[in-house]
DNA sequence: CCCTTCTATGAATCGTGCT
DNA sequence: CAGCACGATTCATAGAAGG
């Protein structure tokens, strides 16, 4: 059974997420928490708009590419595959358990749409105010928020050994605390596994540089992940055995 | 000429936006900001069929607040009449011309569906952290967060003379700067008329309580609104006079 | 002026029971 | 069984009041 016990609190398997969901049986998770790949890079509103010149000119220019796989879908398919996973997390997942799905502005109507046609309960947005953004541009609001679209499998019974948590996570993110492309802070993570039951098991299916995971054992909680690329799986193995 | 002059920087009508702005040119109006109904009350036709208060205001209130008009609409008319003002406010915006709109996280899909439909470029989503006062719910991420969905009519050409815009708005609202069940911090408005230009006029459509008014004269900006209910057309008339 | 105590408040939600 | 109407409920925080 690919599942962590009270003696290892952890698994991280390195392959394909559907495929390794697939191995696990219903119902077994308390909590899927994750950050998957936003493929938001070039078919934003505000890009189409732009003439073919500057588009190029654009492409030109030094542009922080994700360096991971799966970041190139168009919006149509995107959310096809998300429609996909989601179900299969929502078979994983126990009766109101929640899941939290890290999205940019471009990407959260498709998340929104995401979650629900895949059968869970849209319960609201949370936000992680980056505080400082992407390059400030003059006559523009800033875009310093990526967010947390979150929902329930079915309804959420009463969780009264849970507080409340807040709807806004304020933290800054630090280079030394970066350790994938577009990681999160362990503080903002670790508000977030919140949402599960103290002892409960998170899954992550985008582990990615294992962020998730340390926050979840330095809370309390048992953790399941999966990684594809070898690079961050090492990565993500060795922050979790740190974290334990 | 329904427009403000440099002797009145400001004008209130009282009437239906969409006749309001029929009677205005094309191209006159440098921003657009406003904080439409969001029809986003209740899961059921019968629930947003209530009052506001009866929805927005839970028992045992000793405070008052009139009701307010056109917030009982399901989610595919509130999207097509959203199409039919944005449509018309985009005639009347000069090329470039920024739209703010207010959301909750309910509508905020549908919002950004609206702005791009009716012919706007969609740009981003801006935050108001209302930081507490949200109703508390153990077990569940705070809704703290209402959104300023923004975008342009076209491109939007250099505007160096406007410096970085905040991407969130942290700011509480206290009663006393609340006129209307739904009003913003007056802080938070004179943040997001910077969007226009200095001495710029501002439309917004769905007036209320004169918030944003009050904020762009305090800003050096020029003011155009429109409210249906007598009671918030009284009390905006009141605050634009105070403002000037 | 600072600290403690108290009170008002919130752009709902949930469960139940009826139709 | 599905949908809808209805009623009970929630608690952290800001700000006021009091010491």
């Amino acid at each position: 059974m690919n599942l962590p016990t009270p003696e290892k609190p952890w698994i991280l398997e390195r392959g394909d997420s559907l495929d390794f969901m697939r191995s696990l049986p219903d119902s077994c998770i308390d909590a899927v928490i994750t950050d998957p790949p936003y493929c938001s890079g070039g078919t934003s509103s505000a890009d189409r708009a732009k003439t073919t010149t500057q588009k190029y000119v654009q492409s030109g220019v030094k542009v922080v590419r994700p360096d991971f796989a799966g970041d190139n879908r168009d919006q149509r398919s995107w959310l096809v595959w998300c429609d996909i996973w989601m179900r299969e997390a929502l078979r994983v997942a126990k009766p109101g358990a929640p899941i939290c799905v890290f999205t940019d502005w471009r990407q959260l109507p498709s998340t929104t749409d995401a979650i629900q046609v895949s059968g869970w309960i849209w319960r609201g947005i949370a936000v992680w105010d980056k505080t400082e953004g992407a390059r400030p541009q003059r006559g523009r609001f800033r875009n310093q928020a990526e967010y947390i679209v979150w929902g329930s499998s079915g309804q959420m019974a009463a969780r009264d050994e849970i507080g409340v948590l807040p709807g806004v996570f304020r933290h800054y993110l630090r280079q030394a605390d970066k350790h994938h492309i577009t990681g999160k802070p362990t503080e903002v993570m670790r508000g977030l596994v919140q949402i599960c039951p103290a002892g409960g098991v998170i899954l992550d299916p985008f582990a990615g540089s294992g962020t998730t995971g340390a926050a979840a054992l330095a809370e309390g909680r048992r953790f399941v992940g999966v990684e594809r690329e070898q690079t961050y799986f090492d990565i993500a193995t060795a922050r979790l055995k740190a974290a334990w």
